[in-house]
DNA sequence: GATCGTCATGGAATCGATTACACGCGGCTT
DNA sequence: AAGCCGCGTGTAATCGATTCCATGACGATC
């Protein structure tokens, strides 16, 4: 490949020259940046990243560790990061953690000897020696959708206390009164808020979660399978089961087949996280949607704000209920509806940010 | 961030030493090597993989550059890139083409410029100058999935030919003869392999394959819509809808829906690529399932091959057919089919690699 | 005891860029 | 006319590693 040098000798100038001009100092006369031009056009150069990179010390590369990229959820959410980070002229870096700790620093580690400008992360656990103390270490660092409590690090996710307040009132309207939840692991914060907001909804309906109705998930359809299994096999089963993950849904649907019971006439099912495969599901799953992409879009330009020495915002989106016809009693049909792009909820409601109401 | 000079001082040795430590060169002395090694654990040290990289003019980096990661089948693919690359020592770059040419060209340069050690592509269309130049100039590359014809570059791809004829026979053995297809782009080799493997089958069991019934796709689930509407208003419809895809499938199965029409009862419907939610569709849908994690890990190996200086392999797995009921009549429930790693399939099928029969 | 080989080590070149600094030149001010 | 400023340019230092080469110590060989 062509270098600096060579195309200093074709145009016969010195690399300090080539240089400015492809860097677009003013300092260069029309004259030499002609020449220059028309040397890197004769042998095709392009700038060694790497050796740039070394000099300046930035690499222009966002690590993004997300949980399971097999999850659409986090699909979409890569696929969002991608695309600001590329309008902002980053290139990013995605690390699959698998929903294993070790698999996760791994990861970390490697973005970090690459020199990544920044992480985004959505912890699969309480937070590793090695994160933490990338984190203090001054690592440019946004946590996205999970977080991690007592870390000086943005957050950027969704809330969905009240989605899941309007889930329950949902569920109790069509007359569901054992509900059920197949909650996440305990030490991801997506895994116990879900469960925390779904008890304070019962509550407030004057509705027990009693332990034998809190199934332990991990996020992956196995465990939304083996969950179920145990609920169907109560004494006294719930008569609606949310799952606190698409997966998760999926395999509670599984078990509740297997079984030879059909939702919702025998049990209502409904998910967090809504994807385009839940309008096509048999039957189409009432699900509570994340604005992903505006999630992934708000991370990026959190952790560039933070890397190009801008303050970093925390950002809270609220996340919506989506009904369909897992749940009983198929809603009006005009008003059924079709999320393939999760993010056209924004249109609807609205977009907040933290420390616009209170600070 | 300490550099191999802060742990050459705190050591009291040189960095050559330090080097000579960290890459497990054997002159080195007892003594100096736990001194070196005492003061990287101090330091917390950590190579600058920029910089080595600088230095030996390798990354120890893949790129990845898929049509559009929101189709299950990349995803997976991606992860299986990813794990073989890891298991491999290589860490992963994926850039989303999006089914978009110029999008491919901006990965393919930003990957060329960060010097990534080979190139893993599945071209979006017939192959950009600035490809066919990388190729040239001798870039390790692996075609996965999708081929440009004529350049010399291993392929590492999945055979449909049988399980097309497959898919044929049991559409014609449930009576069907008005088959129509969806297909991709003409520039993709899947695009146009796939509707010649369809015609070439339907022409074996003596039926036409008319222009009408040719639907031009993009691989997105739009186009299988609008492709769909066509089929349903022409004066004599199609009896079955075949997919060159998965997402255009969906997109099949809205546009039957939204005309109040069922699957199959009205209309059969079959898809190119299996995916973990075709069993929990409405109804389960008959793919043909390729194995994709397999093709993942063997075109990692191939370009890894290439770039370690071994001569790569070109290999072509074979597809299988999965039968469901979207097509009609269910099968014998004991034989239906639940294929959520679609690699399990090659315990069944056997794995076909280019030259082990005639070279 | 001179010579040689082996081994551990350090000095310095190198990879390909960016950039501080110095220099020469021309024009303007005073 | 001297001095100053600013512009365009080149030389060289620098980033953090790897690695070639030289050196000195030591032991073995003759």
């Amino acid at each position: 490949m062509a270098s600096i040098k060579d195309v200093a000798a074709e145009a016969g100038v010195s690399v300090a020259t080539v240089s400015r001009v492809l860097n677009g100092h003013p300092s260069v006369s029309d004259e030499a940046r002609t020449r220059v031009l028309a040397a890197v056009r004769a042998l095709g150069y392009r700038p060694n990243a790497v050796a740039r990179s070394l000099r300046t010390d930035e690499t222009r590369t966002l690590g993004l560790v997300i949980s399971d990229v097999m999850n659409p959820y986090f699909t979409e959410l890569a696929r969002s990061v991608e695309e600001e980070a590329r309008a902002l002229g980053y290139s990013v870096i995605i690390g699959n953690a698998d929903e294993r700790p070790e698999l996760q620093d791994h990861h970390i580690r490697t973005l970090l000897d690459r020199r990544s400008d920044g992480l985004l992360l959505s912890p699969t656990d309480g937070g590793s020696p090695l994160m933490l103390d990338a984190a203090r270490a001054g690592t440019p660092m946004v946590f996205v959708d999970r977080w991690i409590p007592g870390v000086d690090v943005p957050v950027v996710r969704a809330d969905g206390r009240d989605a899941v307040r309007d889930l329950v009132a949902h569920l109790h309207g069509l007359g569901h009164r054992r509900l059920a939840i197949i909650t996440g692991p305990a030490a991801t914060t997506t895994g116990s808020e879900r469960v925390a907001a779904f008890g304070e909804a019962l509550e407030a309906f004057g509705i027990a979660l009693p332990e034998a109705y809190i199934g332990q998930g991990d996020f992956q359809a196995e465990s939304g399978r083996r969950a179920t299994d145990a609920f169907l096999a109560l004494p006294e089963p719930p008569e609606a089961v949310f799952a606190a993950d698409n997966l998760m849904a999926l395999g509670a649907l599984d078990a509740i087949r297997a079984r030879g019971m059909r939702v919702p006439d025998d049990i209502a099912l409904a998910a967090f996280d809504d994807i385009p495969w839940f309008v096509h599901t048999d039957p189409p799953i009432t699900a509570i949607a994340q604005p992903t992409g505006e999630l992934g879009r708000a991370a990026v330009r959190a952790l560039v704000d933070r890397i190009e020495g801008r303050p970093p915002q925390s950002v809270t989106l609220s996340a919506r209920l989506v009904v369909r016809r897992s749940c009983g009693e198929p809603p009006d049909p005009a008003k059924e509806q079709r999320v393939s792009h999760p993010d056209e909820l924004l249109r609807i409601e609205g977009i907040r940010k933290e420390g616009e109401f209170s600070g």
